[in-house]
DNA sequence: GCGACTTTGTTCCTGCGTTCACAAGCGGTT
DNA sequence: AACCGCTTGTGAACGCAGGAACAAAGTCGC
């Protein structure tokens, strides 16, 4: 029944969770319909834009009138996968795994840490989140128990690379990883990097950039 | 004396940010010398691509050897403009802003957060990494005597408009926002979002999208 | 019932980023 | 001193994302 495969761009699915989460707001809000304007508005993007994503979902708005809020969200939960909830391990309950085990919006939007795990003797037993913080030796039959397909990474970055590993090792087939090295996995498994420094340095640039042509159009 | 503009892409200054990081790294473990190969590898990226990226810079290696890590790291740190230290501001001092504000990372590569600002008067004088959370009331004065550029919102998502409008009014020109919300500014101040929902999300969609499609290539 | 307006969905195009591939240049070697 | 291998730097092709403009289509008003 493969009678289409998209290949939705991934820049594309980005975007579109964020539109979901406009949309629940919009929903939880009582609103009924959106036009491509204001949800683009509300989404930061350019309305031409959010029409082509959406498009990537097949027609799902009403000419001369917009979408359906309800409607268009769960048709782009269903293409995200959002109807079912995604188990996640967390390896790292430091101040930044803490604050993502501890943090309530992951849960909205589907997705449930299942372990918090960290190697440090002093912090496992600690309960962060509403769960204790677990050994480093039930990585493998958690991941087998529960079927987490997600780890997070929250450690130091020495030992990123060896978490990796471990992670892999037990199943995991898509990693987050905050620490500022780049992991290396074998082919099948996705990782997606977070660097919040480089966040950082990139703005610092774009500032001193801007300083530094203050010259900008003179009509 | 324009002669150059030299316009360096958004994507490539990322990746600049990387380098640096691992070329600071090679140069603490006594590394004199590297190739566009290996210092790819260590970066994540293609060898090829990690070497446009530095032909933005002006020839900086040496053809046959390899770049020499010291002097290409102060290079790139020279165009990063990191060799002065960036004046930021935090403000939302809760599970995430804590995190941050204990960072010692951001230190390291030339960031001193400079304020810490919460609206909670609970946690108005609590000390969090290093320093006093100060009161809302305090934003102004904090920018103006330290010309901090760079603002970074750690608050609930329905604030953080109002919280944007606040730094941008006290003069901050560079914004990094992690609440789930696309904020608006005026011409002149960038914006960069982190969403780690979306990220999870992206993650969860191609996995999804690869255990459907577990056929790949069959030679 | 018909026309006009509104908004979607699509198409075209421009620009950017990425990749491959090759020539130029330097060091080491004989 | 000349040759050879190695690595950089750059030029060209490719694919992709973003933006503007236009046609289709449905609704509202008369
Ligand atoms: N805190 C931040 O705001 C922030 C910002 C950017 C990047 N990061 C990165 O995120 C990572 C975590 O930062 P943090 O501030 O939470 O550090 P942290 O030191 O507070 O926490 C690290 C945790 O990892 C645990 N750990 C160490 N080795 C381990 C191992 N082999 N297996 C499992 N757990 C192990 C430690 O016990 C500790 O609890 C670091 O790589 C850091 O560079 C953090
Ligand atoms: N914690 C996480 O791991 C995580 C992950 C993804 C996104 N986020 C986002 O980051 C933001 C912060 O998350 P958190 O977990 O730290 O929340 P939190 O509730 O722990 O902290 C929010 C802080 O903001 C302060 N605050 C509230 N209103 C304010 C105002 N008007 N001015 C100044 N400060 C104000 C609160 O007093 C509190 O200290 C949220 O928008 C959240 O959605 C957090």
């Amino acid at each position: 029944m493969s009678h289409q495969r998209p290949r939705i761009p991934e820049a594309t699915v980005a975007r579109l969770a964020v539109y979901l989460r406009v949309l629940t707001g919009l929903a939880d809000g009582g609103r009924s319909n959106v036009s491509s304007g204001e949800l683009a508005s509300a989404a930061g993007v350019n309305p031409a834009g959010l029409r082509k994503d959406l498009s990537h979902l097949g027609p799902c708005g009403v000419r001369g009138v917009g979408y359906e809020v309800a409607t268009l969200r769960d048709r782009i939960a269903g293409v995200l996968g959002v109807e079912r909830s995604r188990a996640c391990v967390l390896v790292g309950i430091g101040n930044l795994g803490a604050a993502l085990a501890d943090y309530a919006g992951f849960g909205s939007r589907g997705f449930r840490f299942i372990g918090l795990f960290d190697a440090d003797p002093a912090r496992v037993g600690v309960a962060v989140g509403g769960q204790a913080v677990r050994p480093m030796e039930q990585l493998d039959e958690v991941v087998a128990a529960t079927a987490a397909t997600i780890g997070v990474i929250a450690t130091p970055a020495e030992v990123a690379q060896s978490v990796c590993d471990r992670l892999t090792a037990a199943g995991v087939r898509s990693i987050l990883n905050f620490a500022p090295v780049a992991l290396s996995a074998p082919a099948g498994v996705d990782v997606r990097q977070v660097d919040l420094s480089v966040e950082l340095q990139v703005l610092a640039f774009l500032g001193q950039q801007r300083a530094a042509a203050p010259v900008e159009v003179l009509a």
